[in-house]
DNA sequence: AACTATTGATAAGA
DNA sequence: TTCTTATCAATAGTT
């Protein structure tokens, strides 16, 4: 049974290794087989392993030479052009992977100066210490939408109003949001850079939030 | 979402098919990626489709001519000698998908001729109808062995009873599992034949029960 | 393209 | 080795 999420890293153990190989050129063959039924269409792979002196093949020999045949019959050029190749498919991969970084660390940012404000206001108004000038940029932008909020509310509240005791009781639902806040820390850079080979530098620009205390 | 298990024919329908191929082709880079990276080896696939007007490689166009210039090194009887190919896997399946056919076939056989019997019995001796030479005989075995077991039961209880009340109001596990026979009939050829192409004839040798019924 | 119910693949254990 | 099964991964149909 999969215990645990597969890392893609090379398996040194070479029992474990062999297993898996063995295992995952059959599930591989079965996709291939499964594909080029389904789609009808040709298609062919070559395995090198030091587990068989010889390669394996899919198809049969004389399927596998037919489609290099048809292959070879292109000139470089047209190999060239227009290939979905494995770059193509990483560089897929490696956006994705940024966009969902990017947006976690916006959402983490966003939490922890949140979580700044509301403890400088139960604290009586205690100059917050460490804090940078990044920090205290965000902070007074995230002060003034709150306030802007908070007089809306009362404005809204005040014209609309006629039972005062329920106003006190329930809490408005941006700030169950706000309160809650138990942080991606841990998690992030595990959960996105897992099975990601590299990124690109993140320059950042149209970003409101700073993304200071990035992993 | 899958709605239903894929049946394993070429897709008629042009979008779907082009949208299957594309998730496929996908996924089976990504495969093979993991593949080749886990276990530190080398491989290429080409595939051909009328979606792009080149072929889809896997790795890089250089990637792609090593491990084809690796290949060609070998001689035509090096490329013949022990490789594994689409027909050492498809035989492998059609001989997996046989056993299973065949001990679902032996099993639902099984189950037939209990309720047979048990029909008989509650009917009191009614002469059961239609039955040919094969299902008498399977029967005839299956009432000796019960007569068997019953007798070795009794055989048991009378030396060693000493609460008749528990005895009558606990059935025996071999008679719940012989009164619960709801039987694979109409599930067994569809499950089992589902995605296997062909399967060689079956001799039948070495089987006790007959295999009548079968699909 | 994004979503998710479901099927399919498979890592580890037996 | 093969078989099992809990868990993770792929994806068919839909939006």
């Amino acid at each position: 049974m999969t215990r645990k999420k597969v890392k893609l890293t090379y398996i040194t153990n070479d029992a474990a290794r062999k297993a898996t190989f063995k295992k995952r050129k059959k599930g591989l063959m079965k996709k291939l087989t499964e594909l080029t039924t389904l789609c009808g269409i040709e298609a062919c792979a070559i395995i090198f392993s030091p587990f068989n002196s010889q390669p394996d093949l899919w198809p049969s020999v004389v399927g596998l030479e037919r489609v290099l045949a048809k292959f070879k019959s292109l000139s470089e050029m047209e190999q060239c052009n227009k290939m979905v190749n494995q770059e193509t498919f990483l560089r897929d991969r490696i956006a994705k992977a940024t966009d969902q970084l990017k947006k976690l660390q916006r959402e983490k940012r966003e939490k922890e100066i949140t979580r700044l404000m509301f403890e400088s206001l139960v604290a009586g108004a205690t100059p917050p210490r460490d804090l940078n000038i990044i920090d205290l940029y965000d902070l007074v932008w995230l002060v003034d939408e709150t306030m802007t909020d908070v007089c809306k509310r009362i404005e809204l509240l005040t014209t609309t109003m006629t039972e005062p005791q329920v106003v006190s009781a329930v809490e408005p639902s941006w700030f169950m949001e706000m309160m809650s806040h138990e942080a991606y820390d841990d998690q992030m850079g595990f959960k996105i850079w897992d099975d990601v080979i590299q990124l690109p530098n993140d320059d950042n620009h149209g970003a409101f939030w700073s993304n200071n205390g990035s992993p």
